[in-house]
DNA sequence: CTGTTAGCGCCTTCAG
DNA sequence: CTGAAGGCGCTAACAG
């Protein structure tokens, strides 16, 4: 292992002035530089990350919690996270917060805290106070995506809005026959986004002063295709009594309710219009009509934000909660009700 | 932040035994362990990674390089293979080569040798041999999965087998009119997993006599549905010459393949049988018949064999080279050729 | 069983 | 503009 000395021995120079050439510091004649640098190169010198932390108190590394990574939501926001902070200059250390209990405690009380990150980015988790008061003893910033973070910065769209645009979509087209198929989240150390998405959708059909029936809400338990298929087959079962229309929490619930409907010999959106929450990867291939929530956008955001707070040096001037814009994007899987 | 000597002080020990003592050397009294431990707790103190790994040289931290996220078979090996290296006590710090280039240089050059981590994951990337070498200089092990490893350990499938397996399964129902929409792989960086697949498709045609057609073959850019979806309707778009089975690389392109036929008016397994490759967590949504890999099952492995070579000091008994089994899934969308 | 003494590899004053 | 010296927080000999 080549050694900062090393090259100093080599360069005929003292450690301390290998350190402030090669790290731009002022101060130093280009001479020199150039001379440490080529004999860096040379001998194939890759400073101690963990010399310069110990001494320094900075690790370029950021820690990022998600209850999740292998769905959509997440493995999007983690890809887009991952490359903005790789060309920050930083490194990025995966927590996966798999429900509660032993695993998270530890991640907070020990991983985290460990001098092992510089920030820590959570993901669509809502911290408890402990946990946050464990991250500020040791004063690492937070910052959230997904929901607000107390006393720290967060970004995150407004899920009930969102519940409300996709409805009052399907309003506007003159549907009044309108159910929703929509994940119900009971983990309370998660944001309740798809319960919150539900909640737009019951203030829309309030405001338009149509009915709301307990029956037209169907609930699942996770957001996939397969659970969306089946709830939509229940919710169009009986032909005479199902909505003309269905909002879904979720792009992905949606796609399986397209899927529902296809094998009952209905058509979209002739016969039912079908409106996601997501915007995700899959909804244009299944001409679906979605509120779009851009994500990587939010992940760009965040970074942002985060390195903003890092370099701002306690002068940073953003808002704590910022919400994120969200937008109806009209495919074809929506129309006009039919008076037929 | 409390250090060591605070808790020293606070036990009126010296700073080695509280060392000794919270990382359970032999040779500490029980009665210091205790006192140690309580103050320790009660001081909230939380002994700093980076002063450890300076000192002991190992960072309880891996490096993990994949290409991908945001598909199925990277975001469901990274999550099981986080959740195993927590379990152990480790840490994973996560690298996405997207594409080449650049980034992927700065990765190896700088990154994963700054003495961050432990050992390196490769999984589903091509290691050069300057990459490797780079590793080896700092004396990093590197294990791989999805593709064998110069000089070191790995774990994959045997994909050309796969896409036999697949095939025969479509011939032993008697079919001889089999097509295949499979991804080919361009970039030389990353293991051609589709194209060996291919490579089994036409092995096993030509060992049954059976008659191989190039237009049969439908390359697809990725293994998106919406992919699998059209090149599955330009190959069945003939009725007149069209096949009556369809292998995929990939379940995705078979998910699409499905749905492509459906939209045709053929019905599955009757009129067409598809068999995918991977058992893909919707795959028994979409009834899909198709040949196993036990992504979870791999991931959890490979941690097996990190920690292996990590406490095993240079005294491993892996092979080189593991082949992790495949196994032929039969569900629905496959059936003996009608002969109508 | 416990304390003392050196560093791990680097950055950063403080002198020159 | 450059060198010398100190120390970041901890563990690992070596004594006692």
């Amino acid at each position: 292992m080549v050694g900062i000395v090393d090259v100093a021995r080599a360069a005929g120079v003292s450690t301390a002035t290998v350190s402030r050439a090669l790290n731009d510091s002022p101060n130093v004649s280009a001479k020199t530089i150039e001379l440490v640098k080529k004999f860096a190169n040379q001998l194939g010198y890759v400073p101690s990350a963990t010399a310069y932390t110990l001494v320094t108190g900075r690790t370029r590394n950021i820690g990022v919690v998600m209850p999740f990574i292998d769905r959509w939501f997440f493995s999007t926001v983690l890809d887009e996270i991952e490359r903005d902070l790789v060309d920050a200059g930083y490194d990025l250390t995966l927590y996966n917060l798999h429900g509660t209990g032993g695993t998270r405690d530890a991640v907070f009380t020990k991983l985290l805290p460990r001098k092992r990150v510089d920030a820590v980015l959570a993901v669509a988790v809502k911290l408890t106070e402990s946990e946050l008061e464990a991250l500020s003893n040791v004063s690492k910033p937070v910052l959230g995506i997904g929901g607000p973070i107390a006393g720290s910065y967060s970004l995150a769209i407004d899920d009930v809005a969102a519940g409300r645009l996709a409805t009052e979509h399907l309003i506007s087209l003159g549907h009044r026959d309108i159910g929703m198929v929509g994940q119900v989240e009971k983990d309370s150390h998660l944001f309740k986004v798809p319960n919150q998405r539900r909640i737009g959708y019951e203030e829309a059909l309030v405001s338009a002063g149509v009915k709301f029936r307990d029956a037209w809400f169907k609930p699942t338990n996770t957001h996939s295709i397969a659970e969306g298929y089946a709830a939509a087959k229940q919710l169009l079962g009986d032909p005479r009594n199902a909505p003309t229309a269905i909002v879904t929490s979720t792009d992905e619930l949606a796609f399986g309710a397209i899927m529902a409907a296809k094998d009952l010999g209905l058509r979209v959106p002739e016969d039912l219009s079908v409106v996601g929450i997501d915007n995700h990867d899959m909804s244009s291939f299944f001409n679906l009509t979605t509120v779009s929530q851009d994500v990587r956008g939010q992940g760009k955001a965040l970074v942002r934000m985060l390195l903003e707070v890092l370099d701002g040096e306690g002068e940073v001037s953003l808002p704590q909660v910022t919400k994120w814009p969200i937008d109806l994007v009209v495919r074809g899987s929506t129309s006009r009700l039919r008076s037929n």
